[in-house]
DNA sequence: CAGAGATACTTGACAATTAAAATATATAGG
DNA sequence: CCTATATATTTTAATTGTCAAGTATCTCTG
């Protein structure tokens, strides 16, 4: 038998250790995720026949009264431009949203909510939120607010760590 | 074109003050999640030439020797069985996985890894976990703790209103 | 044991998504 | 002004994902 080794404080344990939280972390992290956006999902989806992304745009569109470009609905939401392109088709051609020449650029197109967009999104706003507030009221306001800071911390490195690959 | 990441224009910035605290909350959590899932995606596939849902499947087998039922993959990945069937179809044509009748029930088949696909794996979990540990390093080893109960806390109460809809 | 209902998986149709190439327009430097 | 390079959007192909229907098998109850 080899001599006893305590693992408990050895470096490389310790890296090991380290190693193995912030796998973890990121499992739950998706696991949340994944768990209230498939309920949002299918909550979207029987109580109003659309879908989340459908959803995301015209929350994108709802507070830019002059509309927004397709990039920045890009940025915005996080998804390819070709993926913008698709979901703007779609809610174009159900009359939701209208796409418009940008005055000061000709390669832009400025999306706007129409007023039956507009109409229909805060219909299912006010739903959407209380959907959000219920998956969310397992955690106390103090847990929320240090939970928003943990979160922000985390946005704020994998953001940065992002541009520098 | 790969996916924007910046930070400056995200869901989350939006967020303005007559948002209940739940949903900028949940702008924040789905931002930080897709931040590190573009960051992961584009890596794989640089690197590798993988895609993120392949790896997470080799992933959930790589631990259980005697491999995995479709359903219990299914289950695990939190996607729906159809889903499976076609990542598994594509692993299996890399000859990375095969499916076995299960010797218990007709009806299920047990999925397993294939030397070369756990070779694979393991060299590119070692970078993967590598990604993951530099996304995560804006957060100290006592936040992390914390920030793992409160998601915690999180996931089983919206797993739990999940079943009751 | 027969039949009803549950469970395991696959298939098909379609939406969402990415990456990469194509097109059109802007902008900056000489 | 010209040209090179960058930016804005669309298009295309391939992958991922859902949902619903279909098939095969299992389990339970009478």
């Amino acid at each position: 038998m080899t001599a006893a080794v305590d693992s408990s404080s050895d470096l490389e344990t310790r890296a090991t250790e380290a190693h193995h939280e912030s796998l973890r972390l990121w499992l739950r992290l998706l696991t949340c995720t994944n768990l209230i956006e498939t309920s949002i999902r299918q909550r979207l989806q029987s109580r109003f026949g659309t879908t989340l992304p459908r959803f995301d745009l015209l929350a994108q569109l709802e507070r830019a009264p002059d509309g927004l470009k397709m990039g920045e609905l890009s940025r915005r939401m996080m998804v390819t431009g070709g993926n913008v392109t698709g979901i703007t088709d779609a809610l174009e051609a159900e009359g939701l949203v209208t796409r418009l020449a940008d005055s000061a650029d000709r390669r832009a197109l400025r999306v706007k909510l129409t007023a039956e967009g507009r109409r229909l999104f805060q219909r299912m706003a006010s739903e959407h939120e209380k959907w959000v507030i219920e998956l969310f009221a397992g955690i106390g306001a103090r847990d929320k607010a240090r939970l928003g800071e943990l979160l922000g911390q985390l946005k704020q490195h994998a953001a940065q760590s992002n541009n520098q690959p």
